[in-house]
DNA sequence: ACCTATGTTGATAC
DNA sequence: GGTATCAACATAGG
């Protein structure tokens, strides 16, 4: 599932739910999620300690600890989400990652497809502003002036961060504009209006509470037609991903 | 059974 | 170095 909302979503539960909350236990013996770390690191850095802040950039979140701990970064990877005092999956393997509270209560990295990750310390040297929160002019400088199609640069999370997939689409659907079109070939002022379609959408999904609510979604189909004009939606593969778009309406210049 | 699909990201190759 | 492709993972569906 996860795009920004996603991430959005669970950083607001951990906020909501688990800051303050002593954790005795952490089950961090998936060392794929937790790669690079080896078993019980991640444990022996938190044990007696709580989660104190909440933050989120783009699809990463973090939190800090008490006592002047480590960060502690998840990543919901492609299916990844947050489970506070819930049952153990239907399939325990899923739960990925989790920290018992002294309370008897549990957060856990509930992945199917173990995507996600847990790390502490993370570097987020490679993380560009938040998607929703980048300026005018940031936005005008890390996302034009490339040659790569205008798609795989809203989706470079080094360039900005929390555009995936969908998001990515419904932006490039509302703001009119071809996906493959070469970012370089924008005009400022052209880069400042997708600039605020990707703020409007992202505030929109955020607040309807998933990448999956834009209006184009429901029509990412093979065969599926565009909701404004009724042309059957062009698919392709752009920036690696599954991309559909109206052939009509989306056109350059 | 086999092939494709899937909301991500990184390592790798050109 | 920028850009494109593939692999990592697990599950679902044709």
């Amino acid at each position: 599932m996860p795009e920004l909302p996603e991430a959005e979503r669970a950083r607001a539960l951990v906020e909501s739910k688990a800051l303050g909350r002593e954790i005795v236990a952490v089950d961090d013996s998936d060392t794929y999620v937790s790669r690079p770390h080896s078993p019980g690191q991640i444990a022996d850095a938190l044990v007696g300690r709580s989660l104190t802040a909440a933050h989120r950039r783009g699809k990463s979140m973090w939190f800090e600890t008490s006592g002047d701990g480590p960060l502690l970064f998840l990543h919901l990877g492609m299916a990844g989400r947050i489970a506070i005092d819930e049952e153990p999956a239907p399939n325990p393997k899923w739960d990925r990652f989790t920290l018992e509270f002294a309370d008897g209560g549990r957060l856990a990295l509930r992945d199917r497809r173990r995507l996600g990750r847990a790390v502490i310390d993370p570097d987020l040297s490679r993380l560009g502003p938040d998607a929703a929160e980048v300026s005018a002019k940031e936005f005008r400088e890390r996302i034009g002036g490339s040659a790569t199609p205008i798609k795989a640069r809203l989706m470079d999370q080094s360039a900005i961060a929390g555009v995936g997939n969908l998001l990515a689409d419904e932006i490039l659907w509302q703001a009119r504009q071809d996906p493959r079109r070469p970012a370089s070939d924008f005009s400022p002022e052209e880069l400042d209006a997708l600039r605020r379609v990707t703020r409007k959408v992202i505030r929109d999904s955020v607040r309807q509470g998933g990448a999956h609510t834009g209006r184009l979604n429901s029509h990412r189909v093979r065969g599926g037609h565009c909701p404004r004009c009724g042309t059957e939606l062009a698919r392709d593969r752009i920036g690696g991903r599954t991309t559909y778009w109206c052939p009509k309406e989306q056109v350059a210049g």
